[in-house]
DNA sequence: CGCCTAGTTGACCAGGTTCAACAACGGTGG
DNA sequence: CCACCGTTGTTGAACCTGGTCAACTAGGCG
């Protein structure tokens, strides 16, 4: 391990087994968030538009910090992002943890539990969230009838696989101020790609130590970090809110080039 | 960047652009490292087997550090490794080079071209290497033909991503030592899960200076911990042959868990 | 009002990088 | 067959980025 870390168990969130707090079937409008995503690559069909909404989805909200599915689950459905962030982390020997992607609303972190049987890291909200969950038989139908759509989810599923390695080539040979500044990039780019964000700001809910966990680093240099971008009239963060001053030159800092994202016009 | 690297340019190989060197239609065998790896998880039936062997194939050699395919292009085919070693990388402004993952044969590291347009980074050949070339309206013919292909195919897209994770965390949060031990690990089971490796020993055709490109680490730090794992008696490595000696202690250095290589019986 | 979390600061420490020189090796041309 | 050369591996010493520890501040909320 980096080195030696004690307050390990910090980080193991108590499992919370009343799950299902506020089961119910969707009204119509609730996997919209999953629609736009879908359709902002290629338009759907009335059909497939009809047929994702269509599909029963069990709704739940969760709160800030808790698991949605953990290392070892064997899942028999896929969640959708609906509202609230979520991200991808593993506990290593140590109590150390490795955030490895934040999800946005519309995602579906876990599709991947459609072909692995076993999940090999967990999944939790970063704020308070609405998840939808989708068992895989639907899924598997809904792909088999409508294959555009599988592909859909095929190609979402490869853009992740390229954010990761993104994040690899920070992580390996990047320096502190550069991935920080990566980070915020590639997450506002991601936020105004689905009209979440506008004007070069967008809610940001993660505390320093999140973002620590995620860059790989202490909390304590990432908070120096920021106050250097901060004092260098890059960015302003504050209450969960990301504001972009200077584009130009946080893309500068960060080395950051968004063609990875995949985003519509290629 | 990390901190400012000089010899840049060294990294970049000069294109070389008289191709398919060695261009020519696939005799029956010459794919069958892949259908050995797909048939690796799922046994496929006759007909499975058939249509991959029937698909038209055009070969050809690599020499070892060229590229296969190149960050930027647009690929209209995707390949597959046949014999050596192949590795995706990216290079960051200051010249320094990150090395995402590490390919064997049988596996088809540039799919994602399928249905993503541009090549988000390289790939390159480690080692002297065949590799078979396949039009992406074939490949898609074989999917829309054969759905379970088509599963096996994104299924494998997804255990490359879950190795790529597995990677950040190394990089976010385990020291040198475990980070190479844990590559070692993660190479040798690989081989060994399509045949091609031996009582704990495998062809390992890289220099220190690629491994400390794939780890995120300075050549000099990959030399004294190499070494450090010779005298503890863990492995054996010389002439590109890996031979682990003490599996379950690298193993135990390593914090490695191959769960998420996602192998046949999970 | 008091507590808990998140953010901030300073002093010290260490893992890993850089630089530079040298050894070992294989391949090549003469 | 041997001298030469480029690549890879090895070593030592100085240096620096980022980690650790510990204390303290600022809000938010019951």
């Amino acid at each position: 391990m980096k080195s030696r870390r004690k307050k390990s168990i910090a980080y193991v969130k108590p499992p919370d087994h009343k799950e299902a707090r506020c089961s119910m079937t969707s009204d119509t409008s609730s996997i919209m968030p999953l629609v736009r995503k879908l359709a902002s690559i290629h338009p759907l069909t009335e059909d497939e538009m009809r047929a994702v909404l269509d599909m029963p989805v069990h709704l739940r909200e969760v709160a800030a910090g808790q698991d949605i599915v953990r290392q070892g689950d064997r899942p028999s459905q896929c969640c959708v992002l609906l509202e609230g962030f979520g991200f991808r982390y593993k506990v290593v020997g140590d109590g150390s943890r490795q955030i490895m992607s934040f999800h946005i609303p519309g995602e579906m972190p876990d599709l991947m539990s459609l072909h692995l049987t076993t999940m090999d890291h967990s999944l939790g909200a970063l704020s308070r969230a609405t998840i939808g969950f989708i068992s895989h038989q639907d899924v598997r139908r809904l792909i088999r009838h409508h294959p555009h759509i599988g592909d859909a989810l095929w190609r979402d599923t490869l853009v992740d696989a390229a954010v990761l390695r993104e994040w690899m080539v920070g992580m390996g040979r990047l320096d502190a101020r550069s991935r920080i500044a990566h980070l915020f990039c590639e997450l506002l780019v991601r936020m105004e790609a689905v009209g979440l964000a506008q004007g070069k700001r967008t809610h940001l809910p993660m505390t320093q130590g999140v973002i620590a966990d995620a860059v790989g680093m202490s909390t304590v240099h990432v908070n120096r970090i920021v106050q250097e971008l901060r004092a260098d009239g890059l960015i302003a963060l504050q209450n969960g809110i990301l504001t972009v001053i200077d584009w130009n030159g946080l893309q500068r800092v960060a080395d950051f080039d968004p063609t990875y994202l995949h985003l519509a016009r290629e």
